[in-house]
DNA sequence: GGGAGCATGTAACGGGTTACATGATTGG
DNA sequence: CCAATCATGTAACCCGTTACATGCTCCC
């Protein structure tokens, strides 16, 4: 969240929400926006974050939130210190592959190709939002961690691909111990 | 938990985290060894998986899981439905990259050497879970994704590789910056 | 004898989600 | 006028973690 607004101007909860989506979820989980709201609330107490609402003072008024100088320090103190550790994945496909043996063949290549397009979308919406932060010269590292992503993508379809090879190539050989297999003398290629 | 029980034999919930760790924790996090235990007590209850205790009925002693026919469908019916959803992705490093402006340049290219680093390590390991992988005719499947798991280390490795070079660019064209804009003529050295 | 690894568990907590509730503004 | 989007919030819940507690076994 302070990441988000130490980017200049003032901004809603809404609008931090439709940011990350675009963003911030191509290589960091983007939070749900009921979290964006309290998080907000929580970092106002701690006078991370002012919010100023537009006219009166109605309890649910449109607020619009900006980092305060206290704010910052808070966020560069934290890019300071530390890595922020290991990278989190979570890869259900690869999940499901691993556990190949309980389905049939075709339906994990059925879900590799499902992969392989939800993937080819994410890189255009990738792509848009890169071309939108290379018009803004403010928004330089943001342009670098989306040409990450950007890459990240293109890897991932490769990934997939070179896995359905390998999957293909498990289904030959299945192929091949059924016709060799239990029959008996032939065992040319193998092991015990 | 299912999953891991899936393959033929018994082990404790401590084999599991240690299976976990060196396999599945490569493309999808691998769980603290406390919920391991709560949820194979609660995969017991519903008849997921039996335990048998070694020797006589002593409170804490070594139980060894396996998973029941019930199982079986449970992970089946699991592994048939849906695709699993999304990639779940947090990058820490990329996330620091992204907020770069509140870093000195340098101190970002050694967290992103130390990513390489620690990648490099990883990558190792990896390919030591894959030969064992490999010499098991059983584990195919796991192999394939060990196999995804060793190129998308490597891919992880050029990616870095590759934003590093960008943010290299991005300190030539801050220089320039510094040169030929605000200041005028003679900004030459140092700055700020 | 003592430390490393094996082995099992409990309790507290927190971060984050979904589901729900509400209402204003805008555009076809 | 109606639907979509903007906009804010509450409540319940759950997944998973950390910290703690316990004791065995093996090997140096």
């Amino acid at each position: 969240m302070l990441g988000l607004l130490s980017f200049p101007g003032e901004r809603t909860g809404y609008d931090l929400k439709k940011w990350a989506d675009a963003s911030l979820r191509f290589f960091h989980w983007s939070p749900a926006i009921s979290q964006i709201y309290a998080e907000l609330r929580r970092l106002e107490s701690r006078g991370y974050v002012t919010s100023a609402r537009s006219g009166p003072e109605e309890p649910r008024a449109k607020r619009r939130y900006a980092i305060t100088e206290a704010g910052r320090a808070a966020l560069a103190r934290w890019a300071a210190e530390g890595d922020g550790g290991p990278v989190v994945l979570k890869h259900p496909l690869v999940l499901r592959v691993w556990l190949g043996h309980l389905a049939a063949p075709g339906r994990l290549r059925a879900l590799v190709e499902e992969h392989i397009a939800r993937t080819r979308e994410e890189l255009t919406e990738i792509r848009g939002a890169l071309t939108q932060a290379e018009s803004v010269p403010r928004w330089a590292h943001p342009a670098v961690a989306l040409r990450w992503s950007e890459r990240r993508s293109l890897a991932e379809l490769e990934l997939a691909e070179a896995m359905l090879a390998d999957l293909e190539g498990l289904e030959d050989l299945e192929g091949l111990d059924a016709l060799e297999g239990p029959a008996g003398l032939e065992d040319s290629g193998g092991r015990s």
